[in-house]
DNA sequence: CATAATTATTTGATATATCAAATAATAATT
DNA sequence: AATTATTATTTGATATATCAAATAATTATG
């Protein structure tokens, strides 16, 4: 296949990069924590930092579908990692709080998480970070207007 | 969820581009053709920039695992988009092709991918994608090794 | 207050991702 | 040449993505 500017490849290249970074993540992550996905332990961590999200909260923060996160937590929940209650206040919603195992696979996984985003930026200075994120912010901006 | 550093949050920045990216794509090319989704539409696209690819090859070009191919061929061409003709020097391998009805589809997508990427990349200057590619390399590098 | 509109979640159907194992063909080795 | 190793593709199992439709609860409106 030919490039010719790299206006026709940029978007090509984002794709080959979150797959790189995430076959990464999934195997250092299966080395300590074998039955838990890379979107799993996304969702673990996001939940770590707020506490008891609604599902449609959650879904907004790891950018995904309602439905896959009805799917996802099931599966979390099945292996005991969070649990749902529905909220008192609200029937239609549910609230998901972390689980005391949920807690202890996010204490394995937050070095490993360190190390993922250390190995994939490992060269790469701040301003030059500081410039992706400003660029992938624009093209962000642009697909959703 | 609070980020504090722009390393802490470039890869999951990167996340939220794609998918508004592949949101748009999808839009777009479902109006012109519906039941074409946005990675058979890639698979066009490469396949006619190269004239008759194994699998492998295609896999490798469009970064997808080798079983995924099997599957999304095998859907391209139940609707005859593509056909698959076994290598008589190698019977092991497939060499792909695009058909008839393929290389119209094509020709309705290109103006679409077009104007995907003139959307996607609006008010982004030369330099500016440029370093962008050059940063996504280099995590890919890093995150391969 | 009853009905309609909206909201949060679920379910169904289909597409794609990934790993492991199976197949089948070719290449390398003894 | 027979056996072994390697290669290309497929298949099975499970996870996730996406749209549309279904549920169930809440809010708004006449």
């Amino acid at each position: 296949m030919t490039f010719d500017t790299p206006t026709s490849t940029i978007l090509y290249t984002i794709e080959e990069t979150i797959k790189a970074y995430r076959k990464l993540c999934a195997k250092n992550i299966a080395e300590v924590i074998p039955d838990i996905t890379v979107d799993q332990g996304l969702i673990l961590i996001i939940l770590h930092k707020n506490n008891s999200l609604t599902q449609m909260e959650l879904a907004n923060l790891v950018f995904k579908d309602y439905a896959s996160i009805t799917r996802i937590l099931k599966l979390m929940e099945d292996k005991g990692y969070i649990s749902k209650k529905i909220d008192t206040k609200d029937k239609r919603r549910s609230s998901v709080t972390i689980t005391a195992k949920g807690e202890k696979a996010i204490a394995q996984l937050t070095p490993i998480i360190v190390l993922n985003r250390k190995t994939a930026l490992q060269g790469i200075t701040e301003p030059e970070l500081i410039q992706l994120f400003d660029t992938l912010k624009k093209i962000t901006q642009n697909c959703t207007n």
